[in-house]
DNA sequence: GGCGACGGTTTCATAGTGAAATCATTTATA
DNA sequence: TATAAATGATTTCACTATGAAACCGTCGCC
């Protein structure tokens, strides 16, 4: 990859900007994998880990570590599933709520703080964009591929 | 961060964007602190480790054994420095060179592929205001904050 | 000439990774 | 209904990456 060139250039800014959320994430204690969960927990209450693994593409076996610790400190609540008993039903806690909105400040913040050399009309053209771009190579909204391996 | 804006996309298109490039990169069994390493020799002959890591946030002990595969391979020679013997002088060989022209193609095809949503206008817009956020950053134009854990 | 600093390397302790094994439970099959 | 296969969550394990610190030879300074 050419420096100054699109794709260095995002990559480049993506490793910086996830850097700098994760730095952000911190003072609340949170990777950004579990806010990727508490996030996708909001609107989807109820699934299981399995569910919750394939969605975000965390393996499994790390999910394990991850929700233990979101459990213990209680913004995740294991709750059992009447319907299958292998099956957790994965809840938001209050706690978990609240701390969800912390974590929307934050992202604003973030938001502002990197986007500051633009225009607000730049910034409209330029999410327009990526979108596109995100939508022709087939990625999920919402599922970032680094939460493989952004755990801790 | 929420999904659809900005700076998510960014994060999250620049993960896949180092991905794809990553694997492409696999052809050549190169990773990508190893391209980082072959091109920045190009412009930047005989410097010495030292000044090689701190120049791409490569860890010295990390960069021992990137190099060492990378003379192994005859892409790179570790030559002597006559003014100081504790140094080395760092220079690409002819197979390096050659190396470095395949990596120019594949970053091409890779970074076509990836805009190919865009068009040649929208890419131009697009690599000015990603420059331009950069910038304002502190980002030094071709040094991948990744650098630091994409050794393999 | 001796002493602190420096460059490159090695060692080491720690942590993260996925594959596979495990166990309970459910679904399919006959 | 009995048995087999599949599934969800978890644990175990072997492998790799990581940076801090120790190490060794060399340099610059006084």
């Amino acid at each position: 990859m050419e420096r100054g060139q699109p794709g260095f250039l995002l990559s480049q800014l993506g490793a910086h900007a996830a850097g700098r959320f994760a730095e952000r994430l911190k003072d609340l204690e949170l990777s950004p994998a579990d806010a990727g969960i508490l996030r996708l927990l909001r609107t989807a209450a109820g699934i299981s880990q399995q569910e919750l693994s394939s969605r975000l593409q965390i393996h499994p076996s790390r999910l394990v570590a991850i929700l233990d610790n979101l459990e213990r400190r209680q913004l995740v609540e294991r709750k059992p599933n009447p319907d299958d008993r292998r099956l957790y039903s994965l809840h938001l806690t209050k706690d978990g709520g609240e701390i969800l909105q912390q974590i929307g400040r934050v992202a604003r913040e973030h938001q502002d703080a990197l986007l500051s050399a633009l225009t607000g009309e730049e910034r409209a053209k330029l999410t327009e964009m990526l979108q596109r771009v995100a939508d022709a190579e087939g990625l999920t909204r919402g599922v970032h591929p680094g939460y493989q391996r952004m755990g801790k």
